[in-house]
RNA sequence: GGGCGAUUAACUCAAUUGGUAGAGUGCCACCUUUACACGGUGGAAGUUACAGGUUCAAGUCCUGUAUCGCCCA
């Protein structure tokens, strides 16, 4: 062993071995009680990020855990299509070689999608075991795996033959750029200052003047609305309009929709461009004109000047025009919202277009019960009111999307355009007894990403065949997953796993934060602050970093900004600091909150602890060189208290893995190995060890007690830190002689119970820090050695004679003596209801130690005073717990006592 | 406009059913003592955003204000 902790050396070697022998599989025919989560498929389109790290990573400290406590687990692995996302990125990579998917035609882009999904996949796979995530690699799925597109295929049609999925002739939100509808849920709606502008319409009553902002629209307006309870308008209802420029007459109807009070309080009415207008114009039989082409071009429904131009040109002109024809009234500032596409940035347009959508308002009242009633909980709990504020307002889903890249609708249309829906071509012909004959076409469109991904948890374990893992691990335990994807995912999940297979899909919903960058920033490519969770593992140099961040940018405008910032941020790149040191880090930041920004610099303290944990088995290894474990331990007062640390600890460990509490749990482990096992119990068996007056069978029982306790260390930090501990714990395979292959078969410690009583180790190591304290205050060098005084019929002075090793080795302590009827001129510790003393003589100056103890005095007082006023105060006694009360009194008590004790020292000191 | 969340030490975060604020990093002093300088010993550091209220007791509950963030319209 090495004497700095090099976590490369070690890593790659055991998740090779643990793979090979297939630790992760669950049992075929296992009796333990079945564990199951189901990994969040991560979309195909790249590598991993911060947030997929500390996911995989809390998923894997729970599969861990759980098959340390004895269940079997089946950890599923898979990745998505993601339809959109990835056909852009391989798009975009066409680019760069001067070919589009058009050029290519269909078949061929396909095959190039293909190829990049085993590229993207072999990176992510490799990525997630680098992570050390203990998943079931012989049971890996991708959603468009030929047995999950059959699945697909029969939810569809089942849900077509029962009439939720159907066609519809509607407004969707249209992407420009990608030419596809998307669904409600990929538009962002943005704030912009834009303008609103008053225009003019002539009829025959005079002009009206309508305010809005889109007028490039005007050229698909069907009427011009006005609320029936406006007097100013009432008179205008029934006639005609006049648009201006195009001279085209429209009916001016009434409608309560329109508010009087916004702009002029007239509405000119565009369904083919505006969702509010579609509503009304359906409402009041109004013809739909359509003036967009796909492409966000204007079309032959428009005069010839306006045709072609984009949006934006045609909003340019036609102001232009209407301030020549005096039809512009005003131009005033507004602040608009602008629905944005998620995946393009580009402004989205209504567009009027035939989609597939699915009902979905008996499915959610259904997956709103599923909560009300418990069977699903959502953990932290305020997220239900997300889940149900949505579900509240469900809108039927849009489910086609007009791309190559996803599972193609099984619609296949007749030369009449009649629709049959069946799972494949031959099955369609027989549903719907058509010949050969006639000639069938499928449908273009291929299905919204998320229509197969809500199947995932019931499809990756074979439905619709029954199979044995359906029946073992569904429902699943709990779905680890950012608050990012809960109307995306989760609520879909739900309401489709519990059509389908009558069950929730899990029992638990644990929601974790998102993983920003360190100024709390969203990660994201194109703000150039992505961190791969392979560079904290590997380290990374800077230019190699900013390399990585600026290539493949969608705008290279970012990318100055992107060296500078990560220039600032990483001046030296990133160390590398190693699995486990990441892992830890993840989990004591998972603590519930919904934004965490990742600090390496926790990172830096928990790779420190890894080295200690490194450090501290390798001293063990030192002194038990050679030693043949004879396991009988050592039951001194140290070892009884550092079991019952253990003990709490492994017990308060469980809670909050439990309840989800990864910090905590991160906290526990680092308080108990660090301050207990090695600043404390170590340091007692070094003394004893290196102690010739230890007899040989007693430093037996020391190592002994040393190697369980650091075993069972181990088998506790296993499921956060699995690469260190697998690691020393094959090292040490000759003291603790476990036959089995792995740490990762080991049971969950046992807690032993301690029943003997080891308080006094309370004495022991507060006089060991009080002298030290009084040192390093006195300033007295570490080589002096020092004398103390106890009283000689104090249980004290028994405690410090017995362990007078330990305090000689960690206090700089000499001689304890017993004290003479004269005390000489000492400093003074109080230690309970005892004190020591430690002779100045040469030592200490009087005066400091008189400030010393002053010093002390006034805290005294402060906490005495506060405790008095309590207790005073017959409220308090009336209605605080008694054990409060208890407690308040007692320390009120022994601040009495110590107050009294160092009053009656300052006056002997005063004497000198 | 509606909803949710945040505001605690210089930084990143904790604080169980209300019971007198803790970590990691950084900082100060001393120490290269044979597990570990990725270390040891000791220490300093907080008017818990602000203003009220409830309570014997408030970081925690209630009301309001400010700032920031997210979601939905």
């Amino acid at each position: 062993m090495k004497a700095a902790f090099e976590p490369k050396k070690i890593e790659k070697k055991w998740y090779s071995f643990w793979e090979k022998n297939n630790l992760f599989s669950p049992a075929e025919n296992s009796k333990k009680e079945p564990y199951c989560i189901m990994i969040p498929p991560p979309n195909v389109t790249g590598s991993l990020h911060m947030g997929h790290g500390f996911q995989n990573t809390l998923m894997d400290v729970l599969a861990r855990y759980k098959r340390l406590k004895g269940f079997d687990v089946l950890w599923q692995v898979g990745t998505d299509h993601a339809g959109i996302a990835t056909q852009i990125v391989v798009e975009r990579n066409l680019e760069k070689e001067g070919k589009t998917k058009e050029s290519l035609g269909r078949n061929k882009f396909e095959k190039e999608i293909w190829k990049w999904k085993k590229h993207s996949g072999t990176t992510i796979t490799k990525q997630l075991r680098r992570l050390g995530a203990s998943l079931d690699w012989k049971s890996e799925r991708f959603t468009m795996d030929e047995d999950f597109t059959e699945a697909v295929m029969e939810v569809f049609c089942t849900l077509y033959d029962e009439g939720l999925i159907y066609r519809g002739f509607r407004l969707a939100n249209w992407d420009v750029v990608l030419q596809t509808a998307l669904s409600d849920l990929e538009v962002i709606s943005t704030e912009e200052q834009g303008f609103i502008w008053e225009i003019s319409y002539k009829t025959d009553l005079g002009n009206l003047v309508v305010a809005t902002t889109r007028p490039e629209t005007m050229l698909g307006d069907v009427a011009i609305a006005v609320n029936p309870k406006d007097k100013r308008y009432k008179k205008f209802i029934g006639k005609n309009a006049f648009i201006p420029l195009i001279d085209r007459e429209i009916p001016i109807i009434g409608d309560t929709y329109v508010d009087m009070e916004f702009g002029t309080g007239c509405l000119k009415i565009t369904p083919g461009h505006d969702f509010n207008d579609f509503e009304i114009g359906k409402k009041n039989n109004l013809p739909i004109i359509n003036i967009m082409n796909k492409d966000g071009t204007l079309n032959s429904n428009v005069p010839e000047e306006y045709k072609a131009l984009s949006m934006l040109e045609a909003r340019r002109k036609i102001l232009q025009d209407l301030k020549k024809s005096g039809n512009l009234i005003s131009e005033k500032d507004h602040i608009i919202t602008i629905p944005k596409s998620d995946r393009t940035g580009i402004t989205l347009e209504p567009f009027l277009t035939e989609q597939w959508y699915l009902k979905s308002d008996a499915m959610a009242a259904e997956a709103k019960r599923l909560i009300k009633n418990k069977q699903i909980k959502f953990i932290p709990k305020n997220w239900e009111n997300t889940y149900f504020s949505w579900m509240n307002d469900i809108r039927d889903w849009c489910i086609s999307r007009q791309l190559w890249w996803g599972h193609r609708i099984p619609a296949w249309y007749d030369n009449d355009k009649n629709v049959y829906v069946g799972k494949n071509i031959s099955e369609v012909r027989k549903k719907y007894n058509l010949s050969k004959k006639i000639n069938l076409k499928q449908d273009e469109d291929v299905l919204d990403t998320w229509f197969s991904s809500q199947l995932w948890t019931f499809v990756t374990l074979g439905w619709p065949k029954k199979t044995k893992r359906l029946r073992k691990f569904h429902p699943t335990s709990v779905l680890v997953t950012g608050f990012d994807i809960i109307f995306f995912w989760v609520a879909r999940m739900i309401m489709i796993t519990q059509k389908f297979i009558h069950e929730v899909p899990f029992k638990e919903v644990y929601v974790h934060g998102l993983v920003r960058d360190s100024e709390g920033q969203k990660m994201s490519k194109s703000k150039g602050n992505i961190i791969d969770p392979i560079d904290i593992i590997d380290g990374i140099e800077l230019k190699e970093l900013i390399e990585k961040r600026t290539l493949g940018l969608m705008n290279p405008n970012q990318k100055e900004k992107i060296i500078t910032n990560t220039k600032k941020e990483f001046p030296n790149g990133i160390n590398s600091f190693g699995t486990d040191a990441m892992r830890f880090t993840f989990c004591s930041l998972a603590s519930g909150s919904r934004d965490i920004n990742f600090d390496l610099k926790r990172l830096e303290g928990y790779r420190n602890f890894c080295n200690k944990l490194w450090n501290a088995a390798n001293f063990i290894k030192i002194q038990c060189k050679g030693y043949d474990n004879e396991n009988i331990l050592s039951r001194n007062l140290e070892d009884l208290w550092i079991y019952d640390e253990f003990n709490k600890t492994a017990e308060n460990f469980s809670k909050h893995i439990d309840s989800f509490r990864f910090d905590l749990a991160t906290q526990v482990t680092y308080d108990f190995f660090w301050e207990k096992f090695c600043d404390w119990y170590i340091e007692f068996c070094k003394i004893k060890l290196n102690d010739t007056k230890v007899t040989q069978s007693e430093k037996n029982k020391i190592k002994a007690s040393l190697i369980d306790m650091m075993n069972k260390s181990l088998i506790l930090f296993h499921p956060i830190l699995p690469f260190i501990t697998e690691e020393i714990w094959q090292d040490f395979k000759p003291f603790h002689k476990s036959n089995l292959l792995s740490i990762s078969q080991e049971k969950f410690p046992k807690v032993r119970k301690i029943s003997k009583d080891f308080s006094k180790i309370e004495a022991l190591k507060k006089s060991i820090s009080g002298v030290r304290n009084i040192r390093s205050e006195m300033l007295i060098s570490h080589k002096t050695k020092i004398d103390i005084l106890c009283e000689s019929n104090g249980s004290l002075y028994k405690l410090l004679k017995k362990n007078i090793s330990y305090l000689q080795n960690m206090a700089g302590i000499d001689k304890i003596n017993k004290i003479n009827k004269k005390i000489p001129p000492s400093a003074i510790l109080l230690i309970e209801n005892e004190k020591i003393y430690i002779p100045l003589k040469g030592l200490i100056d009087v005066q400091d130690e008189k400030a010393r103890s002053k010093n002390n005095l006034v805290k005294l007082e402060k906490t005495f005073q506060g405790l008095k006023k309590q207790l005073e105060n017959k409220k308090f006694i009336k209605n605080a717990p008694k054990s409060l009360v208890a407690e308040r009194k007692s320390q009120l008590k022994e601040s009495k006592v110590k107050m009294k004790k160092l009053n009656d020292h300052l006056k002997v000191l005063e004497l000198i």
